[in-house]
DNA sequence: GTGAAAGCGCTAACAT
DNA sequence: ATGTTAGCGCTTTCAC
């Protein structure tokens, strides 16, 4: 007497047994007000035997959407990425979509992913530098709602990003009060618009006559990079490393220490981000709201998705505060934030 | 002269375009053998004028499947999940499936969600406590394919885990050998079932007569939690606390700190999962493989999703292998671990 | 090699 | 309040 797995009930069966129509067991299972409680329990039943879920795929034909939204990033590895999308999968939740994720980092066709994506949602979040923006604009003429994140605007395309310049000049100045002249920046500017609008801000706050400023761009933005750098950093004999984010600085700070340098004593090192690992680490950093990037991109996606053309409103620009997290590695203070 | 936004267009427009019926552009998408190369060409070109990308609901009804497969977790907070998470995108692309993603903490109803998602992909990873056994066992019941992770196993289903009771034994034994005698385990064995393993075992590693282990379930699995879990443990004056994870070990590492207390000379510390943040806290761990979990349900879900019913095999289980990391928290040593 | 037509499982008019 | 029916956009026999 073997079991039969229930693969798959349509909603013919379910009406079959309920004795009704498809169209009443559609009602009645989204709770149309047309429906009789009885029928409405009696299709229940019926659907609760049967184990009846409505086929996805066949819902969202009829419908002509998807109840999905999706969120692009470079690639999910270390915490800030994982933070900003929580905060999105959370706000999406809340909004009725599911989510679809997808990195793109070693893809041989990023632009194919994301345009497969695209084909798989009701709006798109795309974060850094996953596409071009002629592969944003392409998916937005088509009338996907977009948004984006992290990343330098596309006309007419919502924007949310964290603040960069001006708080980078908030670290250069920091640093200049502890002394230091020679300053080192460690992270790739075309690796990311934040990278480069850090970078871009030290540069605009460090005026060449009080200090001087030298890119190293190293080879990634993980800890490994950043012991890697060390080397060509302290090469150019710096008061201070400024690094693109805190895996990179941590990366430092342990060649440094390896090097048989004191920090902040021998040499100043900050980075970005505000991981918790900067907080063990004595890191001075900068902290940027990441779940709340993810939220407002989130929100920003599901309003564009329910308006209707006709109140279409004009591309949003948000930058998210973010702020200088004083420790001890960029220099000694009197008090330290914990 | 205004430029109307190609909304959609359909198989039928590109069909007309090309002048071929829509099997035809339908075949020649596909690469299949039966169309003419110039055909092909020519329904290749008039899809890139129209910009036509297939329908994907249109698609998966007629198909039968979604190629998409999804992970659903208790909670993205903190960088294990988000590893783990990592690991599983990264396999299931190289695979070619999308990935839908959800979070079941703060929802109202995680069944339903966990159904609702269900009803979306080919193939569904379940991450520790997020849904009964019964809802697992039904939702395989339906034929859909399911793979557990990081949870107990439930029958006639694949499970990946790490190892917890022989590396929990493990921890207990170094602990001991540091004359550790009165330890306190801080975790909550019904928050999930990798808690649980490591509070038996190291229940299981510390006999009554050569040491005293003290359970205190606190309030969660991240830092604040170990911070207002301190009282409690300090107050039975445990030589040595083992913390169910890093996150709450490292709270616990702030509120010894600010109590007073020197770590490891009055109280050691141990955590678990080999946080980044571990390294800089000179905390003591356990290092398990996070990518790995979530490639090998990725691949075995995979497997499961395209294997034939004739062949199909019995469940596996799997059980990864973890390390005790060794740095300062858990008592003085010559050499610590890096 | 290509076309016609039958679904895939649902929603939403439109009828009753 | 419920049933009938026409799509939604695609894949896939089955003819030609």
């Amino acid at each position: 007497m073997a079991m039969k797995a229930l693969s798959k009930a349509t909603i013919y069966q379910v009406a079959q047994l309920a004795g009704v129509s498809i169209a009443t067991v559609s009602r009645a299972l989204r709770d149309s007000e047309l429906v009789t409680p009885e029928t409405r329990e009696r299709v229940r039943a019926a659907a609760q035997e049967l184990q009846f879920t409505p086929s996805r795929p066949a819902r969202s034909l009829a419908e002509g959407r998807h109840a999905a939204n999706g969120i692009v990033f470079p690639d999910l590895v270390g915490p800030y990425y994982a933070e900003v999308v929580l905060g999105y999968e959370a706000t999406a939740a809340a909004l009725g979509s599911s989510v679809l994720i997808l990195a793109t980092n070693g893809r041989r066709d990023p632009a194919a992913a994301v345009r497969e994506l695209a084909g798989r949602v009701d709006g798109l979040t795309v974060m850094g530098r996953t596409v071009d923006d002629e592969v944003v604009a392409g998916i937005a003429s088509t009338g996907l709602p977009v948004v984006l994140l992290a990343r330098d605007p596309v006309d007419g395309v919502d924007t949310v990003r964290a603040g960069n310049t001006n708080t980078a000049r908030a670290l250069a100045e920091h640093l200049l009060e502890h002394g230091h002249r020679t300053i080192t920046f460690l992270g790739d500017p075309d690796d990311s618009p934040d990278v480069a609008g850090r970078y871009a801000g030290l540069k605009a706050a460090l005026p060449s006559k009080k200090a001087r400023l030298t890119l190293v761009r190293g080879n990634g933005l993980d800890l490994d990079a950043g012991c890697a750098a060390a080397p060509e950093i302290l090469a150019s004999e710096p008061d201070a490393v400024v690094c693109a984010n805190d895996e990179v600085a941590l990366g430092v700070l342990l060649a440094a220490e390896e090097a048989g340098l004191r920090v902040p004593e021998d040499l100043a090192v900050t980075g970005w981000d505000d991981l918790l690992a900067a907080r063990f680490a004595g890191l001075t950093t900068v902290r940027q709201p990441m779940r709340e990037l993810g939220a407002t991109a989130a929100r920003w996606l599901d309003k564009r998705i329910n308006e209707s053309p006709s109140e279409r409103t004009a591309a949003r620009r948000r930058i998210l505060a973010t702020e200088v997290v004083t420790r001890r590695s960029c220099g000694v203070h009197e008090e330290v934030h914990p």
